[in-house]
Formats: C-alpha cells, structure tokens, sequence
DNA sequence: GTCTATACAACGATAGAC
DNA sequence: GTCTATCGTTGTATAGAC
C-alpha cells in the first residue's frame, strides 16, 4: 500500500476530527451550532498546532492564538474553559485517532510478516498526513511523565506494544528469529517518530514515506524479522 | 569499552563544563571570584535543567529557578543578563561536548568497522553521563527549526554526518554492504536519540546503556555494515 | 455568538540597600 | 556579591455591551 491509497481507505480530516470533538463534549461547549463551532474548532486547532510547533504550547499566547485564528479573545473561550483543556482535547483526540486508524487497518490480518509491514505502513502514512498532530503531541506530552506520568506513558507504550505483540507472535509461530521482540519495537517506534519529528531533513532530502517505510522494513527483517528478500506488497 | 571505562577516560563533569563557560566569558559575568561563580553556575545549571526538563524551559519562571538553588533573583541576574542567555549558554555547551568527545574518541581509528563502533558506544555513553543536558538541547532546539533553523539544523547534522562519513568509508572500502548511507546514519541517530529521550522507559526495563548499545550496533551490522558475527569489544 | 473592556496574577528585569 | 523591593509588561480569564 502506498501513501495515496492509504488517504483514501483511512480519510483522516482535521473537519471530522473536529466533529468528533465537538460531539463527544456539547454539553460543555457553549456553541450550540454545530456547523459554526465546527470550523471555528478547525480554526482553533489548525492555529494551535502551528503556533505551537513553533514555540511551544505555553509559549503560545492566547492572544497570539486568536489573533491567528482571526477570532477575539473573548470568543474564543467559548470552545474550551482554559487553556490547558485545549492542550488535553487535541492530545486526547491524537492518541484515538492512532489507536483507531492502527487496529483498524490491522484487524483480520493474520501472518506475523504481513502484519508487521502494514503496522509500519500504517504507522508511517498515518503520521504523514497529520504530521503537525503528531509532532504537537509529542513535544507536549513530553513534560508530563516527569511530573504525574499516568496516560503519556501509557501513550508512549500503546503503539510499541503494537509491533511487540506482533514481534512475539512471529517468534513463536517460528517466522522471526530475534531474541529481544521488546527491544526492537522500541526501535521500531523511535524510527518510526524521527519521521515526523524530523520531517524536514527527510523532505530536504527528497525521501518519500513510502521509500522512508522500505527502509525500515527492510532493517527490521535483516535484524530476524520476516524474509530477507523483503517486500513491496 | 563500557560505560565505567568511558567515564574514567573522558570525566565530563557539570564543574568543569561549568568552569569553562566562566572562562569562555568571564568578561560578560559580574562575578570575578572564580572559584564562588563556578559554584553557583553549576547550582543554576542543574536547577535549570532539572525544571525545564520537568514543564519546559518557558514554563520556568526564574523564581522558581533561583528558590530551587536557593538564590534571590536579584543575585542570579549576575550570571546572565536575560533568560534566553541562559539557554543559549547551555545549548552551545552541550553542542561543544557532543564534538570534542565524538572526535577525541575517534582520532586514529581507521577501521569503518571499529569506527562505527566505537562512535555508537561514545555516543550513547556520553548521552547517558550528561542524559539532562541532551534531553534538554534536543527538546528546546526543537523549537528554533521552524522559526529560523539555523544552528539548531548544524546541530542535528553535526551528529550525523559522523555516522554518515564513517559508512561512506565502510563501503568505500567494501566493508559494508549498504546502498542507502545517509539514511542507515539517520537511522543511528535516531536510535541514540531514543535512549536519552527516554531513559525512564528503558530504566524500567532494566535494560543497561552496554545492552542498548550492544543491540544498536548488532542491528546496523545485521543491515550490512560490518561482520555479522557481531563484537563486544 | 462574538465583541470590547477590564480585572488580576505572574513574569522578567532593575535599582538600591546592605 | 547578594539581598529585598518594586517597576512595567504580558498573560489568562471574565463581565457585560452589542
């Protein structure tokens, strides 16, 4: 599979996203029209992320915020009481999507090797498309584990136990030989993140996501993993 | 080489670090008591790293900075004439170490193959000696790419083209057998990265820096860089 | 529903006593 | 050299007009 038919199977959209969110929490929203506070929700968010991948969520000020977003800042806290429930809605709306996209892509797919490949491809388009999603909750969720440490860690692991379960099934049913399934999920996840923490290296150096997701691919089968003739399927 | 012989060999401490900075701009520092001003540049320091690596060095305010060194505000205003001073004067320093020890461990090794070695393992030692102060440098780099990306991009490159030049070498010589250099050093980094970034992780897995390093190294050479017999030397 | 105006707290930074 | 006290600014958040 490759990056456009994985956008058309998947239709991630910051518009649905925002729906989502606005849905799952009305009640505390003050808007009652959903067609309205939907796309000021896409333009709050939108303008967080940017302002954020720039200098930070907390260096981000609110003012700075609606002044991008075109809004007043009595205006905008309709949508969210503070601005740490800001912070929280769009992690929180991160880490479901993740979770959605990657088991569903992953459900019915039984060999260990092919469900290792697409896991990654998945991983990969997923983080491609909503790239500036990804590296927002990445750096924010950084400072938590530190201080409290409950669902950032869980965050963390829930994607590497993806490719450690499928690791250990693929040890067990005899088709990977490696003796740190752990190990190398983690590998896999770190590799896997310097995509889109360090999207622009890659784009400099004009690698797509699909050749970025041979590579990987191919790493994790020479360590044991899957065939060593690779493949493109 | 293990992580004690490494210590042993380079003694990278916070004094010393600390010390050099005084001397590298004694000029621009109130203080002229060498021995008092070095004292207190390692409290601030460590303080400093210790917060900002907690909620991020924005959402550190200085009071909270100087109660953690047990300062007045006044007095640490002596040691830097604003707070973005004070982060620079870190993140140069950690840019400076990262340098001198990578290339003073690797002057007069001529084999790719130990070459390559012996870059991971200092890379990850070194990480794992000053793990606050890389952790630090990476997460507040992060946020200069965008907004201007001068330094902050060398920064990032300086590591990797170490591990880059040392594959072109290998396959030069024929050692290694990879087709795609750059891409197996940003592979590297990454994979070092992954280790400062989150030690919590791995600590809780009782997994060691000669571990890591051990896997790091097995995992490029089962990818064509090397024997694949592997070494712990 | 969205705006302007404003309250109030916290911040970085400095001046001047000791 | 270090402290306390304080200035001016900027931030989050709210109240009330439209």
């Amino acid at each position: 599979m490759n990056l456009r038919e994985f956008e058309q199977q998947v239709a991630v959209s910051t518009e649905a996203i925002c729906r989502e969110i606005y849905e799952s929490r009305a009640s505390s929203v003050r808007i009652k029209k959903e067609k309205l506070a939907v796309k000021n929700l896409v333009k709050i968010f939108n303008a967080t992320l940017t302002l954020a991948n720039q200098k930070g969520f907390h260096a981000m000020s609110l003012r700075d915020l609606c002044a991008e977003c075109g809004m007043s800042l009595g205006g905008m806290y309709a949508y969210f009481k503070n601005k740490e429930e800001l912070l929280t809605l769009i992690q929180e709306q991160g880490r479901a999507i993740v979770e959605r996209v990657m088991s569903g892509q992953l459900t019915g797919i039984e060999a260990p090797d092919e469900a290792l490949e697409i896991a990654i491809r998945s991983h990969l388009y997923l983080s491609e498309v909503l790239q500036p999603w990804f590296f927002f909750s990445y750096m924010e969720t950084r400072f938590f584990h530190v201080a409290e440490g409950k669902r950032a860690i869980a965050g963390e692991l829930q994607t590497e136990a993806i490719f450690g379960d499928i690791l250990k099934r693929g040890v067990d049913a005899g088709a990977f030989s490696i003796s740190d399934p752990l190990l190398v999920a983690a590998a896999i996840k770190a590799l896997l993140q310097d995509w889109y923490l360090k999207r622009w290296k890659y784009r400099r150096r004009k690698i797509s996501v699909e050749a970025y997701a041979a590579f990987v691919i191919s790493m994790i089968r020479a360590y044991g993993a899957g065939k060593f003739e690779g493949g493109s399927s």
